[in-house]
DNA sequence: GCCATGTTGGAACGATCGGTGCAAGATGTG
DNA sequence: CACATCTTGCACCGATCGTTCCAACATGGC
């Protein structure tokens, strides 16, 4: 106990994270969210508030966490629209890989459940897909894709990171996972 | 009440079905399924016995619905490889085009609550998802793909039918889905 | 040192969870 | 008509859900 926080907000925060990211926001329970975020149910509430207001900050947490990482993959420079979409995906895959974080992603849960949220939470989730979209579609322009095929890559990407994720959830190999991505960064070499 | 069953058995099991599939398993209450099924608590307990028991059955009516669908579509013949995958997931944009059932596909959206369920019902979803590729790579080395290739794009089919799936739940319009499932469909068309 | 402020653990709230028990009622068989 | 059998509606169970409240306590300003 203390007139100060006993505990580092942002490390909690972590916490809660990996715990809706885990568990989805139905199985995250309270009584997860207080172990996994090593705080008591009062300063829960009194730091975050209620849980669907956790949640969206875990959401944005997610955000902050990954799109910096996004952000320099296909910052670039990239000799063609593939190599954007191979540099993405491997960020994914690397977070996939990562034995110190859930399977899948929290967005992609998120997204599955999406009757099971409130509509604040709803428009969250769909504005980060939203945000990625256009971050690829852009790198995409960037690395000499025209106008309508930087769009198709851009959404094609973004699906192959869902499946990604999905896969991932249920079990699938990482190698099996490298496959699927390999195969969708060579989408932009067919036959004119 | 009566002395023999008041309803139809495989109708409720249609109604359990459509909960599971639009709430997942989490948010799929008895009283939820109560109300999709239109019977009893009792009843719904007599006849299909536990929740657990009641989303084992309803994955497995899933199958029985679709996949023969998809065993129709991948009968053939096909040209080629890349009109076995188009045939695939056409029936998948069918399915989430039909506005008589929820959005997305019960075994992706049970797949992403992995570890929500119980081992049984874990291992039955990811039975139902190896079904499916094994049927994917039969139909893909039937229509001309080598061995090697017939697995890659059996496993990239797999991955595009869970983003049509998350994405449609996320809200996403028919038009990019049907994007997405063109540009898939249209890998095997890479140069050599 | 004293008090206002803020934090913490833990008890407790009503609501809902999955699941069970039972009495009432309808049928098929004799 | 009488009985065994099965189904059904409803009440009820303990457990868990998200949330709130409060007393106990440590700190910063006076």
């Amino acid at each position: 106990m203390a007139g100060r926080k006993q505990f580092d907000v942002d490390e909690a925060l972590r916490g809660a994270m990996h715990v809706f990211w885990r568990w989805g926001y139905s199985e995250a329970s309270i009584d997860r969210l207080v172990e996994g975020t090593g705080l008591g149910r009062s300063s829960l509430y009194g730091t975050f508030g209620d849980k669907s207001a956790l949640f969206r900050q875990s959401l944005q947490r997610y955000a902050q966490t990954y799109h910096p990482q996004y952000d320099r993959a296909l910052a670039g420079p990239h000799a063609s629209p593939g190599a954007v979409m191979a540099a993405y995906l491997q960020v994914t895959l690397n977070r996939i890989a990562d034995p110190a974080v859930p399977d899948g992603c929290l967005i992609t849960v998120s997204a599955t459940q999406f009757p099971a949220l409130d509509v604040e939470s709803q428009s969250m989730v769909r504005g980060l897909i939203d945000a990625l979209r256009a971050m690829l579609e852009a790198a995409l322009r960037a690395a000499g894709a025209g106008e309508r095929e930087a769009a198709e890559l851009a959404l094609c990407t973004l699906a192959t990171n869902k499946s990604l994720a999905v896969l991932s959830r249920a079990g699938f190999s990482g190698e099996d996972l490298a496959t699927v991505a390999a195969v969708a960064a060579r989408i932009p070499e067919r036959r004119p």
